[in-house]
DNA sequence: CTAAAATCAATAATCATTATCACTTGATGC
DNA sequence: GCATCAAGTGATAATGATTATTGATTTTAG
């Protein structure tokens, strides 16, 4: 069985913004301020954050340039159309992370402080894999979560923070 | 590699009803109409269902004998929290099955017909396990939904149902 | 049988997300 | 450069699932 559960690295050509700019252009549609404002955000670090999480970077980061929370929620479905983010939901409420320039990976999920633990795992790719050939159902993606409590929070018995994804 | 993904069987000493009658006596709670009615529906049968199937297929099977929504939504909070059901979110709204007295599985999800297949895999535990001791991780259970095409939907173009959970 | 407590139905409220629509702006050709 | 115009934006309202509220109604203890 695979012990490694750390997650390797990804060599990308283009960086997100580069890579956006060229998803828009193949589509028809424009490169606006406002996107560009968004892809700069969502790649300045990496972390697990909503729409709700995104606006608030954004009114904290650009001053004035505001973008408004319909343009949010459309440029993150673009984002996720482009291979650049991957969403899931959880408790609700829709959780994004970067896809282009990152490993695959899966999470644990900490039902106390709700933080979000990545790990990688071939297997669940080979479970697919026979899955397809068992049941002739042709496998596009997956999503594994594992619930539970994480080492910060077994520890301590008060829960850290409430709502923080990271 | 286990190649095995069928169900295996589960024995259990009470029936739901009987399960949940325990439960609510524990918690100081009552056996009402209502919680009697919506057991022995959700029991019918074992299928995917959500909220709003529930609802519809109660005013069909009683007629006259109504509970309204905000009971139905409670009651199956309730049910998840005896252990009689277990529940996930699938694009946007509370998906419903079976977990007592069923056993443990996941999920293969038709992205055109929306069809939920169920398979049984021990590897998935098995990297649970392994992720605990790395991590230090208490999991106390996991989600695995592999999306894709179903068999039936890779024959013919044309999906067969739009939301019918089964 | 009676009363206190839990539960119910109906309604309104909430929350995240999406549709509408008048106004603005980016890409393209001149 | 600049005009043109479809695509994009923001403000607002709408939606759809779920939850809180509240007054009426059962249930169980005594």
């Amino acid at each position: 069985m695979d012990q490694d559960f750390s997650l390797g690295t990804v060599q990308v050509a283009l960086s997100p913004r580069e890579r956006f700019d060229e998803f828009l252009q193949s589509r028809g549609k424009r490169i606006t301020q406002q996107r560009r404002i968004i892809v700069a955000e969502v790649f300045r670090r990496h972390d697990h954050f909503d729409a709700e999480d995104l606006m608030d970077h954004l009114s904290a980061a650009t001053a004035g340039r505001r973008v408004s929370r319909p343009t949010v929620y459309r440029t993150l479905s673009e984002l996720v159309d482009a291979g650049l983010l991957r969403s899931m939901t959880l408790g609700g409420r829709t959780v994004y992370e970067h896809d282009y320039g990152y490993p695959q990976h899966d999470h644990m999920h900490c039902q106390k402080c709700n933080k979000l633990i990545e790990f990688h795992s071939d297997e669940v790719a080979q479970i697919g894999e026979a899955l397809a050939q068992q049941h002739q159902f042709r496998v596009t993606g997956h999503r594994l979560i594992f619930t539970g409590i994480c080492a910060d929070c077994r520890v301590q018995k008060r829960p850290t923070r409430k709502l923080d994804l990271v």
